[in-house]
DNA sequence: TCAAGTCGCAACTGCGTTGGTTACACAAAC
DNA sequence: GTTTGTGTAACCAACGCAGTTGCGACTTGA
């Protein structure tokens, strides 16, 4: 696995908040869920109210809530708050300058890169936040009736 | 760095490939070019050896060469031969079993991830090594023209 | 048959990123 | 003013990638 698993948290954290919309939920408790360490919620909540996806609020029985309808938020707006763009890497060496390849490889693929990443936010984009909550919710029935 | 440069580098190498169908090209050459290791190189050419992309040539005068005609090779094949599957990481940590949303997370990004790389392999599906050779060579010639 | 050239593969190392953890200052509610 | 909870910085361990070295296998050519 080569990048983060940044995305995959803050989706799992997005859709808890589109649960509880009636109050703010806690750094703790979402870290409870995540099975993982409050301060690294916080860490991928900061982003994601940069984005403007969520607010929290300071003090006593405050928390962080969905800023905005799930019904408004994409799955790309997540992966763009929390990941770094550029899924194709370029090699960190220079080529050797005497190679005409060498030079052209880096535009061309700069290119090609654009365009794919283009695809695949596109298919992101595709998906909002209450679309999978509600698959999740369908699921989750189907397991129960099953049980 | 995100993720890895291998896909980059094999880009540059079967590129290198594409111009000197000829003769086959020692793993120490395409090095030089790539300004790396030779073992690098022999890691990278195993790897789309493999895939059916290039052949190699064992003793004195021997090397690497494309195992098909560059019309018929997509930067997808050569993604496909270097890099692992997977654009979207998974946490690692399995989510708390008691929360309703853990569960339904993983199968749910596991459809939106299917969806998002045939999405971005599409992209590169749709150029081949031919045409990315083409461009190349429009570039130098058009930087030659201007020195 | 033997020497030289080249690939194939496996280990070890160094570096950068990621996620985990701790700690502390600040803000809001009671 | 105490409690609750966020925001942020610092540090650590683990992991993956590229770089490097070394050696064995194989093919060519004299």
């Amino acid at each position: 696995m080569p990048g983060s698993t940044r995305f995959a948290a803050a989706t799992h954290l997005m859709l808890l908040l589109a649960g509880q919309r009636d109050r703010p939920m806690t750094s703790e408790a979402l870290a409870q869920s995540l099975s993982t360490n409050p301060a690294v919620v916080r860490r991928l909540l900061a982003a994601l109210a940069k984005a403007g996806l969520t607010a929290s609020q300071l003090g006593k029985g405050g928390g962080s809530a969905l800023a905005k309808s799930p019904k408004k938020i994409t799955l790309a707006d997540i992966y763009r708050a929390v990941e770094e763009p550029g899924l194709i890497a370029m090699p960190r060496a220079a080529p050797d300058p005497s190679c005409p390849v060498g030079g052209g490889v880096g535009s061309v693929l700069g290119q090609v890169s654009d365009a794919a990443e283009t695809a695949f936010m596109a298919a992101l984009e595709g998906v909002t936040l209450k679309q999978a909550a509600k698959e999740i919710a369908a699921k989750n029935a189907a397991a129960k009736s099953a049980a």
